[in-house]
DNA sequence: TTCCGGGATT
DNA sequence: AATCCCGGAA
């Protein structure tokens, strides 16, 4: 924690520590099949598909996922493109190369030892801040705190202020309860069932005894609006490169495509020049193999 | 029909 | 700061 914590960190830290989460958590905490293993690779898995896919969605998918690929080894020695064919329908297919890349670098770098350090963790692929941390507590009951969107807004409401980047991570550490597991489970479950975005169930909420931002009668502007790690708004969908991309990733996963049918396998029938600049994107990142005058998913 | 969520990367 | 995906809610 910050040696120069500011008074919106210590009362964060006050208004949190001063509740029963891990109790909390025995009542009304989710059960959740990634939380009935404590197993790195599996909980990694969740952790990738749950940074953007709803719960209730991921769990089927979670474990069907872990059916084809059960250990790291396994998925490092399969083509990447089984393991971006499995990622049907979850979006965001980079984070498939992503997790292929982290099991092959767990063999070679790590010795096929998931590593528990939060700097190894870090620099495996897809992985960043929060879900090292996630790796850490989740699998390995270290005592990190975990920041994603949902744990910023409960940060910023029961401070009652909006945090600075440095203050959040800080805020949550000097909260961080001493079942460090429980205690991040609870909040992840508070932020996505009590704390939303919109209509905060307050009513019922663990914190509304100590929430400074309930004790204001939830006044205008909700601080957790531009607070560090709550996630603003995003660009649309329709007509962007994103959807080009994920049209001819999953044309891709039947079949490979030549390049005159490019155009049309991405929604842009009229637009070469724009089918094969994004087409290019892909293939720089190594989602896409461009030979033989075609577009294919990788094999490596 | 638009809006919303979600962390990592460049 | 912008980009990356898709389904479900509003």
């Amino acid at each position: 924690m910050s040696a120069v914590a500011d008074d919106n960190q210590n009362r964060v830290a006050e208004a949190l520590s001063d509740i029963d989460l891990d109790g909390w958590f025995e009542a009304h905490g989710r059960d959740l099949p990634w939380r009935r293993t404590r197993d790195p690779w599996a909980i990694v898995v969740a952790e990738l598909m749950l940074q953007q896919t709803q719960v209730a969605r991921v769990v089927e998918r979670w474990h069907r996922f872990l059916d084809r690929f059960p250990t790291h080894a396994v998925c490092a020695d399969a083509p990447v493109a089984d393991v971006i064919d499995e990622w049907s329908g979850l979006g965001y297919n980079r984070r498939a190369l992503f997790l292929h890349r982290m099991a092959t670098s767990i063999e070679v770098d790590h010795g096929g030892i998931f590593p528990t350090g939060r700097a190894e963790l870090l620099a495996l692929p897809g992985i960043g801040p929060y879900t090292a941390r996630a790796i850490r507590v989740f699998a390995f009951h270290k005592p990190d705190a975990v920041v994603d969107t949902n744990v910023a807004r409960i940060l910023a409401r029961t401070g009652g202020a909006p945090l600075k980047p440095a203050g959040a991570q800080a805020a949550a550490d000097a909260a961080l309860g001493s079942d460090p597991w429980k205690w991040n489970q609870a909040m992840l479950d508070v932020g996505a069932g009590w704390c939303t975005a919109r209509n905060p169930d307050c009513g019922t909420c663990p914190f509304r005894g100590t929430c400074h931002w309930y004790a204001t009668g939830c006044a205008e502007p909700d601080p957790a609006i531009g607070s560090a790690g709550v996630s603003g708004r995003q660009s649309t969908f329709r007509g962007s490169d994103r959807q080009g991309r994920g049209r001819l990733i999953d044309a891709l996963r039947r079949s490979p495509i030549s390049d005159a049918g490019l155009a049309a396998a991405m929604g842009w029938p009229n637009d070469q020049a724009r089918a094969h600049r994004v087409a290019a994107g892909l293939v720089a990142e190594g989602m896409v193999e461009h030979r033989d005058g075609g577009y294919r998913l990788p094999t490596g």
